[in-house]
Order: structure tokens, then C-alpha cells, then sequence
DNA sequence: CTGAAAGCGCTAACAC
DNA sequence: GTGTTAGCGCTTTCAG
């Protein structure tokens, strides 16, 4: 049996194409009673409206583009799989576009991307979230763009982030409430941007908590596995090490942890270990990573819902922007020592 | 500046908007003269032909779509850049499609996207691969797919598989010349069917290496960490032992690890621990995992080049469907202690 | 080897 | 509220 057309239902409905059309685009002005017959009649030829024509005739393309540099597999797939969520519904394709975010020419790239696929909208997740030559090219193409998790989530209306810094704060709290005094922390890349926010909320959990910030405790990591067990490495040969050590991932705490079993330090025992984000790797190392979860697929649920609303002209201020992240506990982190 | 169309190639070349295509085609049937003085015109107009328009007008949708249902995020990210590589190459976009491999209507929800998209071809990764239904269904539409990694290679033309069979018997034989001669066995989940090879390969390295295949040291996994970790209690729980594990999966692997520290063992020194994949977690565990490197990511790429070339009625003889893994020693394995 | 004409299935004005 | 009529940009016959 050959493929419906919209010529076919609208036969089969008595009705006009135009009609048809209509209720495919839940336009207005169409009789109720008028809109129960097509639909009837979608259902009973089975009929699916080509894509390739609506693009071609109309101006969308009905395709949403994912942007990334990631070397997190698992961040990549929960963003991802939170877009299709909404995608799926709403007859949408995603496009997945792997790139260098240090690229040069990473501008010319997108705007090719743009020209060549039409796509009728985009979601950047971190590094690229930050190119200010990539989000400048985007306002000015006038195109639809929702920003995940940039350094600031007020610089624009598109934005879907996490309360980093409430949370990161949180997690010294806790450690301060175990006891620990000298708790370090490994900054995140600096390109990363807003992973600079979980700093912010370590000092703010410092002073929570009454505890003195201290420089020397803080350490720069650059968000991978290798980083964490060379910060690890320095922060554990000290003669006074830190009794606590909060890394801003968790892939550099899983490095942290694997310095302190190389150093002959016992997690929690010596040292208690603290990540960010949740990643499977969490429960995975010994002792399982405590550690603060990151919704990160619903991030990707709402950034879709945002970038499908804007491009349909609709409403968007009922969607909440912040998806909060939470904090769990697991074994990696216990009393401190002078304080058991 | 308006977006140029054929016809603006075609008038600024001097020749009819059929050559054009022609051209774009790579259709036969044009001097080369002409065909040089297309491609400048579609150079200096900065001409990219509307996917839409083409779909439209043809019978191709130039999309591809990778059907999974895989718990691993590094699987499934490796497989995809794989298959981006030679779709942006060549024009084409992919669909990802995550799926349910157990839902009884799992082969409706493909016939419907396949109508939908009218995708011109799919790629199936395992567990999805070996459901005979998804392969009947497939084959009775009449649409390309490629398998990767099913149970048997040589049920099918368009597969592409790894030598797990070889390189898992060449782990045992590794593991027996340190001096191993208790090897135990993890199997990977049996609906995985392709792991099934790695057990063949077991006993083949254990025949090879003069070794005698005990029932008692194989137990059943389920490819999760969390099973992993529950054979390797039951297996060092034992009174005697074995003195080294050998796992289908890094996952399974790093679980057993989990079990050994648990346990009090230390690994390698107490027992050895083998796994199968490379994925990054096996880097991260401590001790880091010896294992079976797969070259997931150029298994996606040869199945896109395939894909490619049958659709566009190509001939494939000349590509290879088996991607060779190797072994990675790292620091879970190390001389047996009678050995020593 | 090249070109003219007829759609592919749909949306966008503009009627009515 | 609903229908008519043009195209959207390309591929496909079928002529030359």
C-alpha cells in the first residue's frame, strides 16, 4: 500500500488540503467538528506528513541541532537523550554535531552547519556555551539557541543551568559538619566555565560554616581523570594534608582517590574524597564517590522544550531554567580524624 | 544574500539545471569540461544543494539511523562519532533512535520510524542486532541495515564484528603463561549473544594452553558492574579461589575488583583480573584493567562506509567487516603466587 | 551528452 | 471557517 498523502485524507475527510493542513499545524479556525473528521481520517489512512515537503515549502526543517565538545561520554548521552525525549513528540530530528570548541574556524563551521542543514534550532552544552564568537554569530544568523549551563545564567534568556553553586556550598557544609578543617578543592578548567561557579560555592560553604578560605588549599585541575590524581599527588605529599578533598567533577575525584591509594592513604579513613556531577564512574570507584547529582538529562528535556517553544513563537516563562542538582552521600567521605 | 538554488547554478554555468544535477549526482554522461565549469559556478555561489528539495523530489531521505538500547554511554558515543564521520562526509544526516530491545512491539516502533523518516538505511547495535523479529521485519521492508556485532558474522552480508573469539583466547593464553592455571569465567548477559564468542575463546585459549575447562570456574553475568561485583564475591569466597578472573566485560571486570577489595584480596598480588572492552572506566579503576581494546568507533565508521555504498548500490567487497581488537595489558594481572 | 517539462507533498497567501 | 492557487528546489522521464 502506497504512503497517504495529504491529498488523501483530505479526500477521505471531505475536506480541502488546506484544511488538512490545519489540523496538522494545530492552527486556528477550524470547526471543532471539522477537525475530529480529519483527524479520523489521518488515523484511518495512517497518514504521516512528509517531512522534506513541509521543509521544503514551508520554512522549517524540523530539526534541532546538539552541539558539543565533551569528553564525557555520559554527559553527552544524558543531554541527548533528554532532547529526543522531546523530539520524538513533537516530530523533531536531532542533529548531532561534534566539534573543537579551540577550533578557529569553529564560527565558519556552525554557520555552515546552519546554511547546509537548515536546522531550525540549536542547544550548546559546555565548553562551547562559552564561545563568545559562537553565541555572537548565533544572535546575529537570529537564530534559536538555548545555552547549557554557561557561566552565567542571566546573561540571556535561553540559558538551562544547575545551582551549582548552592549545591557545591552545600558539600562543604557537610564536610565541615564530619569535622573536617582542612578541606581542599580542585578547580575545574578554566575554559569550563561555569564549573568556576562550584568555587564560589566552596568559599560560601567556608564561610557557612565558619572555616578560613585558604589559598593554599586550593588547587587547579583541568576536569580530567589524570589531572585529579596529579592534584591528588600534591595534595596528599604535603606534610600537613588536607583531611578533606572536594574535586570539582568526579572524574578528578576518581583520580584523587586513586593518588590516595597509591600514596598508601585509606578513603575515608585518612582522607575523605568529594566529587560533582554523578557520573556512573561515581559508583564505580572504591570507595564509591560522594558526590553532587546532576539532572543532566532533564537539563536536555528543558533546553528542547525551550528551543521548541521560541521556535513555535510560544510562551516559555512557565519553564523553570534552574534544574537543581542534589547531594549524595556515599562512601567516599566520612569523620574526620581529630575529630572521631 | 539569498541561498543560490540549481537555477542559479545552472544560468551562472550556462547549462540547464539537469547538468547541474547531474553533477551533483555525480551522474555519468557529462564532458568534464562542463562538468568543471558546474563545479566552479557551485563553488563561487557557495551552492549547496536542499536536502528537502532532494528528498522530495527523490526517493532518498539522505538520513541514517542508528537503532540502541545499550547501557554504556562510551558504546554508544564511540559507534555514533563513527558513523558521523562518514555521514558528514558524505552529506548525510544520522538519526539516533535509543529503543527498548525487550518491548514486544520494539519491530512496529522501527516500521513506524522507518515510514516516518523513511531513513535509507540503519544501524543496529547489539542487543538490539540478534532480535530475529527486528531482522525479519528489516529484511521483508527491503531497507539496508548493518548489524554490528551479532552473534554469528556470517549470517549476513552487511555485519561488521570484532575477533572476539581469537582475542579472548589470546587473554587466556596471556593470563596462563603468568602462570595462571585456576582461570575463571564471568559470561557476558545472554541476550548479548556476540559475547557468547568470548567464552568460545576461553576454552579455545584454555585447550591452547594445556589448561583443562572446569564448569565450576565459569559463572553467568549480566555485563553490569553490579553483577560483576556479586560473581566476584561468590568466586573468592570459595575456599579455593581462582587466581585470576576473567571477565566478558570491563564493566563485570571492574565490579569483580570492587569484590576484591571488598574481600580483603589484592590484585593483583591475590588474584588477577581480566576484562573485555577498554572502556574509559577501565582506565580509572585501581588497579587499572588489562583488558581487550575494541575499536568501537571504527566499527561505526565501517558500518556507515557500508550503508553508504549499498545504498547507493555500491560495490563492498573490498571492505573488511571485521575490526580487530587487541590486548592491553595494564596492572589488574600479574604473576601467579605459585608461580611467583 | 544535454535540456524541457512534469511533478514530489506540502505551506502560504489570498480569496470566499 | 474553509478552499484555490502558486510555488518551495530538486529529480525524473523523455526528447533531442
Amino acid at each position: 500500500m502506497k504512503k497517504a498523502t495529504i491529498t488523501d485524507v483530505a479526500r477521505q475527510a471531505g475536506v480541502s488540503i488546506k484544511t488538512v493542513s490545519r489540523v496538522i499545524n494545530r492552527e486556528p479556525n477550524v470547526r471543532e467538528s471539522t477537525r475530529a473528521r480529519v483527524a479520523k481520517a489521518i488515523e484511518k489512512l495512517r497518514y504521516r506528513p512528509s517531512t522534506s515537503a513541509r521543509s521544503l515549502a514551508g520554512s522549517k526543517s524540523f530539526l534541532l541541532a546538539l552541539l558539543y565538545d565533551n569528553p564525557s561520554s555520559s554527559y553527552v548521552t544524558n543531554v541527548q537523550n533528554g532532547l529526543l525525549e522531546v523530539c520524538q513528540q513533537n516530530q523533531y530530528d536531532l542533529l548531532i554535531h561534534p566539534c573543537d570548541y579551540q577550533e578557529p574556524s569553529l564560527t565558519d563551521e556552525i554557520a555552515e552547519l546552519v546554511r547546509n542543514t537548515r536546522v531550525d534550532g540549536l542547544v550548546l552544552t559546555p565548553p562551547v556555551t562559552d564561545r563568545q564568537s559562537v553565541q555572537q554569530l548565533l544572535r546575529k544568523i537570529g537564530i534559536p539557541h538555548v545555552l547549557i549551563s554557561p557561566r552565567d545564567c542571566d546573561d540571556h534568556d535561553m540559558t538551562v543551568c544547575t545551582n551549582d553553586r548552592e549545591a557545591s556550598s552545600e558539600m562543604v557544609q557537610y564536610l565541615a559538619s564530619l569535622g573536617h578543617d582542612r578541606i581542599a578543592f580542585i578547580q575545574g578548567h578554566p575554559d569550563h566555565e561555569a564549573i568556576g561557579n562550584r568555587f564560589d560555592g566552596y568559599r560560601d560553604g567556608l564561610t557557612v560554616s565558619g572555616l578560613p578560605f585558604r589559598k593554599s588549599l586550593c588547587v587547579q585541575g583541568f576536569n580530567s581523570f589524570e589531572s585529579g590524581v596529579e592534584q591528588g599527588r600534591r595534595l596528599l605529599s604535603r606534610k600537613s594534608p588536607p583531611t578533606a578533598i572536594f574535586a570539582s567533577n568526579d572524574d578528578m575525584a576518581a583520580g584523587v582517590v586513586r593518588a590516595a591509594h597509591e600514596a598508601g592513604f585509606s578513603v575515608p579513613r585518612d582522607v575523605s574524597v568529594a566529587g560533582f556531577d554523578d557520573i556512573p564512574l561515581a559508583r564505580y570507584v572504591w570507595p564509591a564517590l560522594t558526590t553532587i547529582r546532576q539532572e543532566i538529562r532533564a537539563m536536555g528535556h528543558r533546553s528542547a522544550e525551550l528551543l521548541l517553544r521560541r521556535i513555535n513563537a510560544q510562551d516559555t516563562d512557565d519553564l523553570a531554567r534552574i534544574i537543581d542538582s542534589e547531594l549524595v552521600i556515599r562512601d567516599s567521605t566520612g569523620p574526620a580524624r581529630n575529630a572521631a
